[in-house]
DNA sequence: CTAGTGATGTAT
DNA sequence: TACATCACTAGC
């Protein structure tokens, strides 16, 4: 797994304070996951947004909200926050910041590159391309995630995010609004969504 | 455009 | 215990 082409990104990168960094530097970098008793499944994360805690009025912590649900939000960065949206989506966040500082990044899309007959399986899709993945609930269909993962550190060898040699320029990232946090007023109007260009 | 889906949060 | 809400998707 580890080699000059590719690093596990471990707790350091997890545990640093600026999340909307965080979700920029994730945007182009590797996920994969080991679920299911199946074999390696991932991609090139191509979409991500950054929920900024206790002031942001889009996330789940705002307001330093704690409940059951949002209490992963408050862990040590590194692990998985995920939770069921719309009673049907499973949606992957990546904690991050210190414990008790409710930050966290959503995995929005993928480009599939690992497993690509498991995800088949698991989305049913007869045809994957680039664009098979491009929402938070299809990604976590096709990796096999769901609310049984939340709170799976990424350093088990279940869920994980690697660094590989190829660049991604940071002009080939582009910065929008948060997609469906309409409720969240000024700050749904925040540039915390990143996409990687074509 | 709209229905579907069920865990969660908040109020009774 | 009840009810509204929701970081979405697929199918018209």
């Amino acid at each position: 797994m580890e080699d000059r082409n590719s690093m596990l990104l471990d707790k350091s990168f997890y545990i640093r304070p600026d999340v909307v960094k965080i979700s920029r530097e994730l945007t182009g970098k590797y996920i994969f996951t080991k679920t299911d008793g199946k074999n390696i499944t991932g991609g090139i994360i191509s979409e991500t947004e950054a929920y900024a805690g206790i002031n942001d009025k889009a996330s789940h912590a705002y307001n330093n909200k704690r409940t059951k649900r949002t209490e992963t939000m408050f862990m040590t960065g590194g692990v998985a926050y995920v939770y069921l949206c719309y009673g049907i989506h499973s949606l992957l966040n990546i904690v991050t910041n210190k414990e008790d500082i409710p930050h966290a990044v959503l995995i929005r899309g993928i480009i599939p590159t690992d497993g690509i007959d498991i995800i088949k399986q698991r989305t049913g899709y007869k045809k994957i391309n680039k664009n098979s993945l491009n929402g938070p609930g299809k990604v976590t269909k096709a990796l096999g995630i769901d609310i049984s993962h939340d709170k799976t550190p990424l350093s088990d060898n279940i869920i994980w995010m690697e660094v590989r040699n190829e660049k991604i320029p940071k002009q080939n990232i582009t910065v929008t609004k948060r997609i469906g946090i309409d409720y969240a007023q000024e700050d749904a109007l925040l540039p915390y969504r990143f996409v990687l260009e074509e």
